[in-house]
RNA sequence: CGGGGCGUAGCGCAGUCUGGCAGCGCGGCUGCUUUGGGAGCAGUAGGUCGCAGGUUCGAAUCCUGCCGCCCCGACCA
């Protein structure tokens, strides 16, 4: 490719609407443009890329046994609608009629798609296990895209459908698919990605992990214990507590006029918030109220709440709705409730400690000394003790013991054993060995396109511009010709030009008469690993200067063996 | 959806408070000079000042409504 004729052109100026690297660096380096909020178009040099992440996906999803196909972008709210998404999924899920008033959707994921081809076209034990993919463009309405290509609406992913007989099989797979994206991202050429395990959310199912690329653009919070043993996404994240352990000291009603806040109390009394148990009170759609009790100093996971409750619809409760069960709000208490009126979920942080402060459910009392062991041993058959706690950097890992470490994350890729949610809805079966029909067991595992190049880029870039793996630059090798109003230097680049064609070297060749610091800072925001030099000063030593991207090499090569130095170089960093 | 910011040439911005000729830098095109880290000179093209309405002799500037874009939050397989 000539430079000269590559459309996207490289903009000095830092794009107003862009913040992070990644965003910066796309923009001002001719790879997309936007069209309108969390849309883009790719241009040339990131088509190539994305062109090149896709082929290694291909061949590691083929080597699992994956088969290609390609399901539409456009699908019928019915199919939504058989699985009970249609009405379950917010107002992400785009949705429109046709001119017949045919209700449709755009797909944000294909889990529906693809089982009404498998329930058609699969019927048989025979046929199982079995892999489908695509590589298809995905729409979901976000309330906010950002930074760039990281969080769009409008997107490629490359979503995967794995059918089993057994849980046994799909478990096998769940972790044959967990090395594959391993392979993937190693491939890619990534510094630094992690796969955690996390929450699967509306997805459904059990087991899932995210596949995390480390940057502090992410969106994404991680918990990690130093040597990476344990990593966990925020969600999920668990941490082990240290309780001291104390006398119980008897109970104790405490006047505390007017103080109705964790902090008002605890300094009121003189203990910190990590004595007080706080009340807190959810109510789910149907007017259920929650009633969990959490150290003061701690906050209440609602992820983890609402996993365990296997509910998605969760809100504070009104007054209203705590007066109604027979508390007094602000002064609440898990003694003498009423467990006829509410679920009471004790989070193992407020049932370990000792010596609490509690509400005395009366205006202005509180009691002191509150030890659940104690005072809830003849109830305990009617309490949940489960952990519910937001987890905070620097508490203990309950793997190592060690502080937990955050990071920030970019998600690129999840995975997930769905079972039989969408099979059981959908009636997807298939018949065993004794001719009965059995439902399909289900697993679903995606990587988004367009993030890995952004994320690629946050994890490696200079102030330059981003420094391209081999495996997915754009070229291979850049030519720079310095003074190329010189016929000896015109002749000697395009030369060299048309033998790495006919080598049919991925070659860009600068072949503009620009000054060399305009080519060199061009040539850095395209990032081609590898790179070569040709100017009058080279030239009257018969030579060529050879240069790495990533500033590890810089050398003369002579201009006779050129073309036999770059076939080695790529060779060996192909593989 | 809540809070904040922005919208003027392809890009980055000034001008808006205090109404009075549509500007600057980069980029584009032409010519000459220059060629190892974003060159110089000369010339030239490029505008619905986001849109609509209002106030005014006169609106990029003041008023009203709308639209778009960015950031924070909420939300998010």
């Amino acid at each position: 490719m000539r430079l000269s004729k590559l459309v996207g052109k490289r903009i000095k100026e830092i794009p107003k609407d862009a913040q992070t690297t990644s965003h910066i660096l796309l923009v001002r380096g001719g790879y997309v443009r936007q069209v309108s909020t969390g849309i883009y178009t790719l241009l040339p040099l990131a088509k190539r890329i994305k062109s090149k992440v896709e082929a290694i996906i291909r061949q590691e999803m083929n080597n699992i046994d994956g088969q290609e196909i390609l399901m539409p972008v456009v699908l019928p709210s019915e199919l939504w609608e058989e699985s009970g998404r249609l009405h379950t999924v917010g107002p992400e899920l785009l949705r429109f009629s046709d001119r017949n008033k045919k209700e449709m959707i755009l797909g944000m994921t294909h889990e529906e798609a693809v089982v009404h081809a498998v329930r058609t076209d699969i019927n048989s034990y025979k046929q199982l296990p079995v892999m489908l993919y695509q590589i298809q463009t995905k729409y979901r309405d976000e309330a906010r895209p950002r930074a760039g290509l990281i969080r769009v609406r409008e997107f490629t992913m490359k979503d995967a459908y794995s059918f089993h007989t057994s849980q046994d099989c799909l478990c096998a797979y769940y972790q044959q698919v967990h090395d594959a994206y391993e392979n993937i991202f190693k491939k890619i050429g990534f510094k630094n990605v992690v796969s955690i395990q996390s929450d699967p959310g509306m997805m459904g199912g059990n087991t899932s992990h995210e596949f995390m690329a480390i940057a502090d653009c992410g969106e994404d919070t991680i918990f990690m214990s130093a040597n990476g043993e344990y990593k966990a996404n925020r969600d999920i994240a668990q941490s082990c507590l240290h309780h001291s352990i104390e006398k119980k000291l008897p109970l104790e009603k405490v006047h505390t006029p007017g103080k109705k806040t964790i902090d008002e109390v605890a300094k009121f009394l003189g203990v910190p918030t990590s004595k007080a148990g706080k009340a807190v009170f959810y109510a789910d759609g149907n007017d259920n109220v929650i009633f969990v009790v959490i150290r003061g100093d701690i906050d209440v996971n609602e992820v983890k709440l609402k996993n365990y409750l296997n509910t998605q619809d969760l809100q504070f409760a009104t007054d209203e709705q705590i007066r109604k069960i027979g508390c007094v709000s602000g002064y609440a208490s898990p003694l003498n409730i009423d467990f006829e009126k509410t679920r009471v979920i004790f989070d193992q942080s407020a049932a370990k400690e000792f010596n609490l402060i509690v509400g005395a459910n009366e205006e202005d009392y509180h009691y002191k000394n509150f030890n659940f062991s104690r005072e809830m041993a003849t109830v305990t058959d009617k309490i949940d003790t489960v952990d519910l706690a937001v987890v905070k950097e620097g508490e203990p890992c309950p793997v190592t013991g060690e502080p937990l470490v955050l990071k920030r994350g970019i998600e690129i890729g999840n995975i997930f054993q769905l079972g039989t949610k969408y099979t059981d809805s959908m009636g997807c079966s298939y018949l065993d060995q004794k001719g009965k029909s059995q439902t399909m067991i289900m697993g679903c595992y995606g990587i988004g396109v367009g993030r890995i190049i952004a994320s690629v880029i946050e994890q490696s870039n200079d102030k330059f511009g981003p420094i391209w793996p081999f495996s997915i630059a754009p070229y291979h090798v850049h030519i720079c010709a310095i003074n190329s109003k010189k016929p000896e230097v015109k002749q000697a680049a395009e030369n060299l030009y048309s033998k790495f064609l006919v080598e049919k070297i991925e070659v860009i060749y600068d072949d503009r008469t620009e000054k060399p610091g305009s080519m060199f800072n061009d040539a850095d925001l395209i990032g081609v690993p590898l790179r070569i030099i040709i100017s009058p000063k080279t030239l009257d030593r018969k030579e060529v200067e050879f240069k790495t991207r990533d500033g590890s090499r810089k050398e003369f090569i002579p201009l006779e063996s050129i073309t036999e130095f770059i076939k080695a170089e790529i060779d060996c960093r192909s593989q």
